[in-house]
Formats: structure tokens, sequence, C-alpha cells
DNA sequence: AACTGGATTGGAAACGTTTCCAATCCAGTT
DNA sequence: AACTGGATTGGAAACGTTTCCAATCCAGTT
């Protein structure tokens, strides 16, 4: 492959003058002209990874999120790399398969290869690993870390999220609104941070309509998936006084709602109103349509691509940044 | 950062020997104690790009895919990553938002970068940007380029997909197994490589079961989409001799064909039996269940990483192949 | 104790850029 | 025609590794 001094020995110029020109600096037309042709003539090719070891800068940004076959991570890394490519960076990713251990494992990988930034979906709020490395221990590291859809505080770094307390919150106030008095609740495990932050949006809105809220109504699922979601609407719905209202709070839960719904063939919105979570697909497929919230996928991923780019060129107003996105609740026949 | 320069120092050795023990050469052992002390009280970690420049590999796929927010799409890469990620290897992802234009950009962007290998999810059969890309062109290029989910003959890469014949062959003998004659079909736009296969394998069964194909059961959807899906099931239910049976070719024209016999309110498996492709999630969210055709993303995107790493150690061993895994037909209630 | 030769180690050169300083150019002035 | 000084250009040094050759070490032999 071409090298800058082969484009300098065919153009008879020196590598400074090539190099100038390969970065936008202007030449005189003469010198110019003579360059591009020679690059044209070799087919020539920049090499980023010299260019990258001789600055200090990859324009590559570390991504790891936990699970990329779901639609929520992959849909916010797709803004995320659109709002990266318009400035000329790319990504690595990385899936941490949600293992605690690998994620620390990709993190540090990333860095071997130098990126500029990292954006982080953790899969739990212990990112203690964080401050075993090097780079971005100490409290004066410059190094720009993003973390999506987690709480981080104490952590060094600026946050981008869906504003969860607000989503159930609005969810839960429309069905206070239309006449629900006994609303369920199916959230993930204590001490998962968007399930509790949820659960909490949940409890607020249950207090601005003044009913109390009650135990056998709030089931913290231990996985927050499928399963989970469909037993805890079955024992809602089995015990003495079940609740004519549910929100379910993530896509899986949801899932398994919408099952328990079918299998005892209620009629929604009649005999249980049911508000689901993050899948919009999904919505159209269930009968009557489900409502359901959405969250700001796109937003979240723009939003944190324009604050990563401004953190990479050393803005570092506002840092650390929680920036929280609401979420859209989409009414459809189901309440 | 330290370098390696500065362990040498620190070590009181000279840097090929830290080098050596970076690579996993066996050094003296109380040399290799120093070393690794050294490393240890510095906190050194390898610079991968000062690597990279110095052997040629960045141990890095570029990945391209039309749109990361489609489950296809990204569970292929989750799997490739994987596959990858247990040799070293890391992947440079790029959206190329399904057009051929960006596509191709993405492409020499990732070259810029020096990637070791690309895997390619082509948006159009249209690849003659490759030939364009001086690494790439020539037939002695060595560069290993893999697609996937689409037709590449001609162009000097691997290939691994689903073999779509197979899959809507499978799906159309069960429907006449069942006893259905008058089946239909919703794919996607003539040109489009998995639509015509879809297709193609569609007419092979009905050969097969003696049954001639009829150009109003054959619904070439524009934009292989949800409207079009909707449309073209309306379209055959409205016909004066409307099918039993169909099979709608993509995840999106099943959302479509499924909302139409929603609007309709027809009962599925009796009033019309319905197959659909793509999203195992959505099957349990219909009742009846529907039966569905899966495709291998995670067979895809663990044999394109295995290939991917025999090429790039440069095994050319059957250079070109093409892998086509088999679909697998998960029968449910609307069959 | 001196020798031998395989094992181990040291360090220069090189990978392909950028950047800085010095050298050269050349339009405008005298 | 000679001079001036800003504009343009040339090219050495450096970024942090790997690798090769040469130098040193040292266990085993004499």
């Amino acid at each position: 492959m071409a090298t800058i001094k082969d484009i300098a020995r065919e153009a008879g110029v020196g590598v400074g003058t090539v190099s100038r020109h390969l970065n936008g600096v202007t030449l005189k037309p003469q010198t110019a002209r003579k360059v591009q042709d020679a690059i044209d003539r070799l087919g020539f090719t920049l090499n980023q990874v010299a260019r990258g070891l001789k600055t200090n800068r990859t324009r590559t940004v570390g991504v790891v999120i936990p699970n990329f076959a779901d639609i929520y991570g992959s849909t916010m890394v797709k803004y995320l790399e659109r709002g990266l490519a318009e400035h000329g960076y790319g990504i690595l990713v990385c899936d941490s398969s949600d293992n605690p251990v690998t994620e620390a494992e990709k993190v540090s990988q990333l860095l071997q290869r130098r990126v500029d930034a990292l954006f982080l979906y953790p899969c739990s709020s212990n990112l203690s690993y964080l401050q075993r490395i090097p780079e971005l221990a100490g409290p004066e590291s410059k190094f720009p870390v993003l973390v999506a859809d987690m709480k981080a505080d104490g952590y060094l770094c600026d946050q981008v999220r869906t504003d969860n307390r607000d989503a159930a919150r609005i969810a839960i106030r429309k069905l206070i609104a239309d006449g629900h008095r006994r609303i369920g609740l199916i959230s993930g495990p204590n001490g998962y941070f968007t399930a509790e932050e949820r659960k909490q949006g949940y409890l607020e809105a249950l207090e601005e309509g003044g009913i109390s809220p009650e135990d056998s109504l709030m089931h913290m699922t231990p996985h927050f998936d499928e399963e989970g979601g469909k037993t805890a609407l079955e024992a809602m719905l089995d015990a003495t006084d079940p609740p004519s209202a549910v929100l379910a709070c993530n896509y899986y839960t949801t899932l398994g709602a919408v099952q328990a719904v079918y299998d005892r063939k209620l009629c929604m919105p009649d005999e249980l109103a049911l508000i689901g979570f993050d899948n919009l697909g999904l919505s159209a497929m269930v009968r009557p349509a489900l409502s359901i919230l959405v969250q700001p996928m796109e937003e979240i991923g723009t939003e944190a691509a324009r604050l990563l780019i401004r953190r990479m060129h050393g803005d570092r107003e506002g840092f650390p940044v929680v920036l929280e996105m609401k979420a859209n609740l989409l009414l459809k026949g189901s309440t």
C-alpha cells in the first residue's frame, strides 16, 4: 500500500506537504494539484492507525451494552453511531452478555485500543471497576465516560437515560384519571435502578391520587423477565381483591403479562386495563392494541453522541451532566 | 501513560524483553518477575494502536449493516461479536441506513481504519463499489470479506445466509400437507435477493405438490414493509377465490398480515392459516400463537465469525464459500 | 579453570503519520 | 537589480510498539 512518502516522491514534494494537504491545509494551487494527482495515481488511502499513534486520538468511541439482540440497546446504539459518524467518529462495540465481569473486561480491552471515550450501558449499577482503571481513576480524569440507562452517581461520568419516574407516573396518572383505584405494578428486582425508579414513579402517582399503596399490588419480579411478568399478573388476578389496571415496567414483563391476559381470556380494557413498556412493534400485535410507554431511544442515542462529542473536544461544561429524557405514553385500546 | 520504555527502565531490562513478556514469550523466571512488577507498579497497559501500526494488524473486523434497530441484523452481530471476541478481535460497526451510497462510504472509512476483515450485510446486491477499492480489487486480493444475507456471486467474498428457498419450501410443504391448495405469498420487491429466493422456494413447493402457481396469489410488495403486507393480504382476501393459507416472507409483512387478519376478525387457522417470518417474540403475542419461520441468526453470526477468523489466519480453503443455514419452522396455533 | 554453544537478553531500526523548525520562495518595495 | 519579510515548503524527530541481529549469560563438559 502506498504511503505518504510514496506520494511525496511521486509528486516531487516533501512529506510534510502531503500531510498538510491531507489535513485540509491550503497549499499553493499547483502544489495541491501535484499532490492530489499522485494520490489518485497511486490509490493512496491514509493510514488512520499511524495517525492515531501520532495524534493520540483514534476518533473511536468504545461501546458496551448488555445485549445487542435487545431492541432497546441496539436502537440507542443506532442513533449514537449516527450522531458520532457525522463528526467522523466510529464505534467499537462489545456485548457484555449482561455479565458485570465481562463488562469490566470489555472496558479495559477498549481502553487498550485507545478509544477516545466510552459509552456504557451497564448491566448493574456497580461501576467500581472504573476506579481501578488508571486512565479513569483520580478526580482529575478527563477521559469522557457516558453511562446510559443507569444511575452512576459517585462516578465521574455523564449520564443519559429515560426519566423512569416520570414515565411510570404519567402512566399511573392516566389510569387514575380513567377511574382506576386498584392499580398493579410489575417491575424488576430490588436493587435494579430502572425497576426501582419506575416503582417510585408509581408510588408518587398513587400518592397524588390519594391512593395508598398495597404490597400485594407491587411485584418486583426477580429477573424482570417474561416468566416473572406472567407469574406476577396471575398472582394479582388470583388474589382476593384483584387490580383493575396494571403497568408492566419493561418489554419482557409486558410479554408475560399479555400472555396471562390471553390465557385467562380477559377482555381489555374492561376486565383489565394494561399498559406495557418499550416495544412499539409489539403494541399493534395485541388486540385491542396495547397502550405502551415508549422510551426515547433515539433521543438518548442522539443526545449521548452530542454530549460525547463535546466532551471529546474538551468542553467540560456542567460535568457531570444527568440528562433524563421523557418517555412517551401511547394510548391504544388496552386502556 | 507508561510506555514499554518506562517499564524497561523501571525493571532494568531492555524494551525487547518487555515486549517479549507482553507477547507471551517465557523469560527467565526472575526477569519475568521484575518485568511484571514494573508493569503492575506503573499501571502499564499496552497501546494497541502502536502495536497495530507495527504489526499491520488491528485485530478488528469492520461491520456494516443496514439497520441496527432491526432485530435480525443486531442478533447476527451479537453472535459475530461473541465469536470474534473469543479470539481477541473487536468489531467496528456502522449502520448504512439502508442506503447503498452510505454503505460504500462506510466501507472505505473502515478500510482507512485498517480493519483486518469486513462483515457486510449489504442493503442491495450491487456490491460494485468493492471493485473500486484498491485493497480489494484484483483477483489476487487476500483481504477477507464476508457477505451476510445477500447474494454476492461474482465478487470475491465468502457468503453466509439463511437458505431462503428451503425456508419458504418447508413452510409451503407444511401448508400443503395440511390440505391447503390455494396458498398466498407475500414477499418483497423483485430484484431483492431474499424476496426472490423465498418466492422461488414457494414455487418449488407448489410444483412438488402439483399445484400450479397463480399470479393473483403472489404479492411482491414494493418495500417489504408492514403497509405492503397488510395491503397484499387484503387484496388476496378481496379477490374472487381467496387463499386458505398465506406465507408472509419477512417480519414487517408479517406484522401487516396479522393486522389484516385482526381487522377482518378472521379466525386462524380455520378461516386463514398464516405463517410469519423472523421474529420469535412476536409469535406469542398473537392469538392463536403464530407459526413462524425463524432464521438462524445465531448460527449465521457464529459461522461468520468462525470463517472470518480462519480467513484472517490465512486459511483460504474453499474460497469463496457459500454457507446456507436452515431456517426453523416453529408450528403454533395459526396453522 | 577454560571452553562451548544453546538460551536469554539488549537495543537499533522500522511501521506511517504529524508537527515543528529551518530553509526556500517570491511578490512587493526600494 | 537588490532587498525584505510573509508565505510556502522540506524534512527530521517523534508517537509506542515489534523484531531482528548481535551481545551476553551460564550450565554442562573438558
